[in-house]
DNA sequence: TCGTCGCTGGAATATTTATTCCATTTCTGG
DNA sequence: CCAGAAATGGAATAAATATTCCAGCGACGA
């Protein structure tokens, strides 16, 4: 009975198991659910890792990794392991293969699938550009003066909105003061005008800049609160009226431009401004 | 000197191991020359085997193995092996080059410059893995459900808010008619339910999901209304009660999840959606 | 031709890694 | 609220795997 089940059950490629897992996903103990959804989280952990190591990080026991194979079917763990392993065989001289059927596909006639290439391509580039490009003294220099800011206000409008709004969750979640301007029809300017040398801000804004956002910056400018400006161009100017100011040049596709770089410099950002006051408190 | 030898000349990269087995390779030994030339025939064999696996299929004993590795500089077997299995690990397109970029940057760097490669890193990570895992045909599928709907309803909060609050940007620039919730507070239940089977949605949440996200997302589904969820796992809620949907998995750096891939994938969405709605104007 | 030195095979050992087992906890149905 | 069943954590055990060691072999120089 036992055996016949392993027989009967054990899928023998991935895409088996992979539906096999989704099916029974429900009627899983917990802990079986959750090195679920590890393992199709994480194939390549569970594909190079040992037992001890992948329980660890789907943070179970390594014996349940074990009772989770052999619910499925398998003999044990490093059957499973197996499925993965085999996976990442077949799909290592695939890549260029893989890449082909997308040109392939594109070719053909798909255009929503040559859009989507177009941006990812867009996406990949304005990376590695940011990559070569950044002033790492200037990034630093932006990380002290926002650390050492009371309040940061984030401005940006429009297409810049988005990371922005990114910046006040990431915030949050880091406990760092804020306020995200533009939120309340026509009250920026008392809420900026409350600002002090002690704040800081950070003004977003890309060719073609949005008005509010230059006037925002200028205002906090002239209060003598310090400016960090992102923007894509020396001649900005965000670049002119910031106190620091960082650039990112994102490629574009059909002419709409990446935001992908910019949301990984501003997650960095903000991680490194939490960090940074992490240290010096830690000293002071 | 054997240890010095060591840490000068133990590759940790497989492009400068494979340099320096090309290099030595003349003056090596009978069975070691043998073990070269099986290494680089048949690396996915050396990353997955065992000593004892490998050995019988390059023909020599295991302990020549362990010699071969600590020829070269390793400590052992396994500390070789670690190089064939991370370049398995890492193989996607240009990547090992920006991450050789990006550690070169950041030796010489500060902590800052170090969290900005690592989210750089990530983001890049991300992008490459989307482009290989992306199914086309429910890329197509959920452009197509898109492109019919009458009105597109964006339902995202917390991290994911910013990729809605871009997609509404996109949609109000490209004249798609959509409604973005959460803004008001208390209200979406009675704006969701004015919704009808012409319409569609759009949601997108990453674990851990936000409640009123997955909440709001069944509520239209019973509705009628086609929901394309974007999330990061077969297992996600989403996924389950979504007519159609798209995985991203983001790569994370220090516990916080890129968003560039999402993005990306997003304003793809977006364009391919009002693109598709212009052939079929001009056709129809 | 002999002795030395490095290479090699294979067994012995050490180490890592998977698996099993059982006491304890957590569910489930009455 | 209680019994019984199922699931779980963690230590004990078994299995596998890598590494070390050494005796024998073969090349090379004296």
């Amino acid at each position: 009975m036992d055996a016949e089940d392993r027989m009967e059950r054990a899928p023998r490629d991935f895409e088996a198991l992979r539906g096999l897992i989704l099916n029974r996903r429900k009627e899983l103990p917990k802990r079986l659910a959750q090195v679920a959804v590890y393992a199709l989280d994480h194939p390549e952990e569970v594909a190079f890792g040992t037992a001890a190591s992948i329980a660890q990080a789907a943070d179970v026991q390594p014996s349940t990794l074990v009772r989770f194979a052999q619910h499925l079917g398998f003999d044990g763990f490093s059957d499973l392991q197996g499925i993965f392993r085999n996976r990442l065989k077949e799909r290592t001289g695939n890549y260029e293969e893989r890449l082909a059927t997308i040109r392939a596909t594109t070719k053909q006639g798909s255009e929503d699938i040559a859009i989507l290439n177009g941006f990812l391509g867009a996406a990949s580039q304005s990376i590695d550009k940011l990559v070569q490009t950044v002033n790492p003294l200037r990034f630093e220099r932006a990380t002290a003066l926002l650390a050492d800011a009371e309040t940061i206000y984030l401005i940006a409008r429009r297409r810049s909105y988005p990371i922005a709004a990114y910046l006040a969750y990431a915030f949050g979640k880091m406990k760092l003061r804020y306020v995200l301007t533009g939120s309340m029809a026509g009250l920026d300017p008392e809420m900026l005008a409350m600002a002090t040398e002690r704040d800081a801000a950070i003004a977003v804004s890309f060719s073609p800049y949005a008005p509010s956002t230059i006037e925002q910056a200028r205002q906090l400018g002239a209060l003598g609160v310090p400016v960090v400006s992102i923007t894509d161009n020396a001649f900005s100017p965000l670049a002119e009226c910031a106190e620091e100011w960082l650039e990112v040049a994102e490629a574009d596709f059909a002419g709409f431009r990446s935001l992908s770089a910019s949301m990984a410099l501003c997650m960095a950002l903000s991680v490194a401004v939490a960090e940074r006051r992490r240290r010096h408190a830690a000293q002071g």
